[in-house]
DNA sequence: CCGGATCCGAATCGATACTG
DNA sequence: CAGTATCGATTCGGATCCGG
């Protein structure tokens, strides 16, 4: 076990030591948006071989990242502690950062809705929502569906399907202001590189119902400035 | 190349896979203190293999954080890139993050001029240190000397010997207003598990000269509150 | 000494199969 | 559903070597 150490007495070789083995970092990613089953987990990391899976689990526990919960009704769920629960400025300065070095998706590259909704928490920014009148999104990207509710600095991301809502889910109720659905390049309307206006003409985004100039708003209140990393 | 790639279109995953593999988040970390040759990476890396950290420099590079600069009397340096530099509040709150589970040291382990650098910055309390006079301290931690300057909310540490003041670096004039000497216990001091009058008792710090009540201004000063993370 | 490159055994990872 | 077991493919670690 020692064959992993840096050998130094050190805060950021102490945190690299427990969540920078391969996959950790992923598995607290999507961890973060809410208690996942092993299955779930498996299913939003379609590359992780089961083992690693387990075995990364496993050595989570052990660091007090991530604890097991059994449920009442049959299965169990994994869940970030409290210490684990810290890491999420980290990943979201992380998700900020490599954003800006994001290309176009390789072929194999696939977009699952725990990835895309901490996405979006990157994205958000809470200053510009504040001054904003609240609003209530439905995003389609790839087959992930989201509802995304924007009301003053607050942001509530909800999966809705495939499949059924995860524990705890709650659908909202309502009508969302808009639906749209959008293809990987809403990653050019995040970064300013495109307005809203030109990602229809150039079909990265249609609008499917709703109120279409509400996409502007969408794009003022999640944005990633390049040269922006600060985290929250 | 693409058998390391997690399959994923999102920014964190872009991230991981830049800086996600096995000691490239503290060659990052050794170059946010400055930039350095080889020979100081490898000094201050000291169990890492070398081929390691030339392939790890190479991908650093092709990855747009790292860049390679010839220096005008031989030599050359490795300096991060404004977009590697922009890591740094990913770094610090990494820091933070696992200076609350390091426990004692092993005895493997050792303390390098750039960590102990890093470590000072992760724990300096910018709105503390507003508040309080400006004071200039030397502190010394197993054999690395380290010339530590506030001033308002601003920060400067310098490493003094060994050895000579490397690149760039110039060692300020003028004595400090207090030199003291700590083990790794000085961890507790910053936790606020330790006043500077136990760890005194308790061996943990000894002040060289001046003026001994200063220590209550560092650990003012320097502190990481178990549960705050935070970034900067 | 600086800045690596090379070689090789050990450990880890990835893919698939299988089980309570 | 929640993992183990197995095994070939990679990567890592440790040591040595080499050209300036």
């Amino acid at each position: 076990m020692a064959s992993r150490s840096y050998g130094q007495y050190c805060g950021v070789t102490t945190a690299v030591e427990l969540i920078g083995e391969r996959w950790a970092m992923l598995i607290v990613r999507d961890l973060l948006v809410g208690p996942r089953r092993y299955t779930d987990l498996k299913q939003g990391l379609p590359k992780i071989p089961t083992n690693i899976l387990s075995t990364r689990l496993k050595e989570l526990q052990e660091g007090g990242v991530v604890r097991r919960v059994p449920l009442m009704n049959c299965g169990l769920v994994y869940e970030l502690t409290d210490y684990g629960r810290q890491l999420e400025p980290v990943v979201l300065a992380l998700g900020r950062w490599g954003f800006q070095q994001m290309g176009d998706p390789q072929p194999e590259d696939v977009v699952t809705a725990d990835s895309l909704t901490m996405a979006l928490r990157t994205a958000f920014r809470a200053e510009a929502a504040t001054s904003l009148p609240a609003a209530d999104y439905e995003l389609h990207v790839a087959d992930v569906a989201l509802r995304v509710q924007v009301d003053g600095a607050g942001l509530r991301v909800t999966q809705l399907a495939p499949p059924a809502p995860p524990v705890g889910g709650r659908v909202p109720d309502g009508e969302p202001d808009l639906v749209f659905a959008a293809g990987p390049g809403i990653r050019r309307v995040i970064s300013g590189e495109l307005t809203p206006a030109q990602a229809i003409d150039e079909d990265v985004l249609a609008v499917v119902s709703g109120d279409a100039t509400l996409l502007e708003r969408f794009a003022q209140t999640f944005h990633i400035d390049p040269g922006v990393v600060l985290a929250a």
